[in-house]
DNA sequence: TTAATTTCTTATCTTTTGTTAACGTTTTGA
DNA sequence: TCAAAACGTTAACAAAAGATAAGAAATTAA
């Protein structure tokens, strides 16, 4: 895949957030760059400020810590999907999480030079703002169903409903990461796969 | 209090995030209304459109859901930050979460026919936009924060941690609220600040 | 292809949390 | 002011989760 072809992409799908005319688009263009990772390959890495907020063109990547020695993921993100430790890149602080490609992934990039850049430029400016801010209040929605599950739910209760609405997640994840984003062990969630099974059986 | 006061507490409050000049600032409280409730009275409820945006003046408030007829606390706000159920005023979907004032609270609304026209408004579209970006950011790096803490940390690091950076919420919320926002049961707080005590008397 | 690594399950034991109930204390509201 | 409600702690028991280790199956990479 050219470089053409992911630029067309990402176009169609900034379409859900603002549409660019041909001259903003050069603009917008201008200020983008791209990167290919190889499977294991990091785009973040942590106690580093995370400079890039990328999309995904193609490929997968994982949010991860480590703590106490061990690696403990926290999220994912798929092809058409946007990226990057949020609070690091818009704050400009070190950030704590790995994000971790995990397979061949290519990305589409705007480094935070390049977005103050755009919001100073008058051309850009209005459509960055929107943009910034709907991409903003759509993961606002998203990190607010994911806190509301670990106050209101059981990690059985939350297993149960990504069975309902993690496809993407249930079928390109190990297990071992799913039981990590669901907040439990994965020998718990070994023995809660089998709990939801046995009455089943019986 | 009257609302002169209020809105001068609110200009001020604002210029974190966005400087109105005095035609612009005429214009943006045009589209603002007053709210004072009383203790228990409700901001937001369950299972109907949140409408409005809102900044605490002055007061507090609990969000909590209903799960098998218990009420769980699932997060709180206090004077000089905004309230609302995001999710639910954003995407205009019936919420899953009460806002509860926990004394006397006053607010100043925005609601969302009245940020859409500003977006609309030539005069206030491009600092509207701004201000959206920034209060979606600012609670987007909260939230990423928020997951890692469930994700990373066990309920008594948790707490430990609530002890250094929890003081409003600490000083002025009961421990059952304070335990559900933690992700546990009030009997399990307990339990665990004794074990964190016991140490110490030994 | 095959050896090495990763992944998942299972078992055992420990720790933590949930549930329920009782009790004393504090706060609230009529 | 005083009865009712709310709050925090503790106990006892059940349920769930964590830690560790072992072993089988699947995947990966040389």
């Amino acid at each position: 895949m050219d470089a053409a072809t992911a630029l067309t992409i990402y176009k169609i799908y900034l379409e859900r957030y603002v549409t660019f005319n041909i001259e903003e688009w050069e603009a917008f263009t201008k200020h983008v760059t791209f990167t290919k990772l190889k499977k294991k390959q990091h785009y973040a890495t942590a106690d580093t400020v995370c400079d890039k907020f990328g999309f995904l063109v193609s490929g997968s990547v994982r949010y991860y810590h480590i703590i106490n020695g061990e690696d403990i993921t926290s999220y994912f993100s798929f092809e058409q999907e946007f990226t990057s430790s949020y609070k690091s890149f818009l704050t400009r602080t070190p950030t704590i999480t790995y994000i971790q490609a995990l397979e061949e992934t290519r990305l589409i990039n705007i480094s935070y030079h390049a977005f103050q850049q755009m919001l100073a430029d008058p051309l850009l400016a209005h459509k960055m703002e929107r943009f910034g801010r709907l991409v903003a209040e759509h993961y606002l929605c998203c990190y607010e169903d994911r806190v509301a599950s670990f106050i209101t739910q059981s990690p059985e209760e939350r297993y149960l409903q990504l069975l309902q609405t993690g496809k993407d997640i249930l079928q390109r994840m190990p297990q071992h990461y799913i039981a990590h984003y669901l907040g439990i062990t994965p020998v718990s969630l070994s023995r809660i796969r089998k709990r939801i099974l046995e009455p089943v059986i019986k």
